[in-house]
DNA sequence: TATTCATATAACCGTCAATTCATATATGGA
DNA sequence: TCCATATATGAATTGACGGTTATATGAATA
């Protein structure tokens, strides 16, 4: 089982957690909102369950899934330690975006 | 290349974020500290540069390597939407113990 | 009951990252 | 110059994960 690191690690999970926090939803409705076919989003789903992020409830034939966002709590923990050094760094970030624009501007993709 | 929240998945790659949040410390330095060989902690840092995550500078044969938390903020801004829920939660269960304590206040228990 | 809707899951494939081993590069010291 | 130290990197392996297709399960409905 993967850790809550990993979990929103994956683009698409956050997409789901960023949709899941306006409203409760069922796996189709999700599934046509971002675009993604229904077993994509059933194993996400799943994932999300497992590190407890999601929870379901049974509405007939629907499941309908909502946000906890509990465990990400343990993610912000272990960011308050570094939440004060980047404050001493916005200088550096700066300088290394550049960087990476200008590594992006010779490639194909 | 992979993004901030990728990097972080990484439990090794937290470690020596950990690490550097201490002191600057060299590749063998490193390498001795968490117990992994100095191949790997090289391919590691590679990461964490490119990502922006740490900076080197040279000192004789050593790279001393130094964190920069700057790219964590994009990570604590996604969770910040999030932040709210868990207070909420936070709080429904401080409401529910309340209640179960002023439940409690009117019993000879 | 037959059918349709909603969801989960199994089987599979391709990709990619983590790890190890061996080696290259570069610096400092004898 | 020769050797030791420090670090990076290439090659190869392995395993895990995202995504698709096809199918199973089960509930609602005509």
């Amino acid at each position: 089982m993967l850790d809550t690191y990993a979990v929103i690690a994956e683009p698409s999970r956050r997409r789901i957690l960023d949709r899941l926090l306006q409203s409760d939803s069922s796996v189709t409705e999700l599934a046509k909102d971002l675009g993604l076919s229904q077993p994509l989003i059933s194993k996400h789903l799943r994932t999300l369950r497992e590190s407890g992020l999601v929870r379901v409830r049974v509405e007939a034939q629907r499941r309908i899934y909502s946000l906890d966002a509990g465990p990400l709590a343990e993610i912000d923990e272990w960011l308050s330690a570094y939440r004060i050094k980047w404050n001493q760094h916005v200088d550096a970030l700066a300088e290394h975006l550049d960087q990476r624009k200008i590594s992006r501007e010779g490639t194909t993709k």
